[in-house]
DNA sequence: GGCTCATGTTTACAAGCGTAGTCGCTGTGG
DNA sequence: CCACAGCGACTACGCTTGTAAACATGAGCC
């Protein structure tokens, strides 16, 4: 069972998705390269990338196109499409689907720096032109 | 390690996070009485709602006081501490620490209904005055 | 042609999670 | 006084996650 044949987009672990980053920012590339991206970072050997890897195409987030013997490695999943589920479950999870409960805790709790609500404004702003 | 004496609030799952909301809403209760108020709606028994709330005394999330020979169950830690810290865990992991980078991702989306944006607006006039 | 290197596949294994059953104790109604 | 109901503690068990080693295989080098 699982998520063979169907179309239902698997949740990705945490870990997982630091390798999903590593081919936003770059695709395609080999197993090799993403640890080159990620390995240091997170304490990571080779073959941990390769586990997660395979993890990923089994989710069918990443796939592969073969380059001889190897791999080369693509997300199949647009990073804006998982950063929106994410965000949406945590505002639905949280603050009861309403993003601006998000906004007003993130206000409350001085999270936002005079530098991001400025920008919020100016985004504010653009929305309404 | 774990987390015995320390303070480091270890993480919450998601079906912990359940039973704890139902703590927040109102507490103490029984394991019974949280039962009353979660089981339903997740389909879950009993027996489920007791392992959950001793992982949660485990993980110091939530307290208990004798009353007779059971426990009434108490929240550890205020809600708005684990929502805040999910909330920046969030904008760490997806939008680089920056929250603005979600608010843009959220109107971008279309996430934000003219309601929403509205309310964001009324923030932000009262953060600046 | 054999050895080694790169690489995907298989297997491993502990910790955490979701879900729940069973055990043991004790206060209570009869 | 005793059976029973209520309750926490302990035990269970399959799945996912994090992390990685072992294995197989093909390829290039000497």
């Amino acid at each position: 069972m699982a998520d063979s044949e169907n179309g239902k987009p698997e949740r990705i672990s945490e870990a997982e998705h630091a390798v999903m980053e590593a081919l936003w920012e770059h695709s395609p590339m080999t197993a090799a390269e993403v640890c080159d991206r990620v390995c240091e970072a997170r304490g990571w050997s080779l073959a941990t990338v390769k586990t997660l890897l395979s993890r990923l195409v089994a989710k069918q987030a990443a796939t592969t196109q073969a380059d001889g013997r190897r791999f080369l490695y693509s997300p199949a999943m647009a990073r804006v499409d998982y950063v929106d589920g994410e965000s949406r479950r945590l505002v639905d999870r949280l603050f009861g689907g309403r993003p601006a409960s998000l906004f007003a805790h993130l206000a409350e709790q001085e999270a936002l720096s005079e530098h991001d609500i400025t920008e919020i404004e100016a985004l504010l702003k653009e929305i309404r032109s």
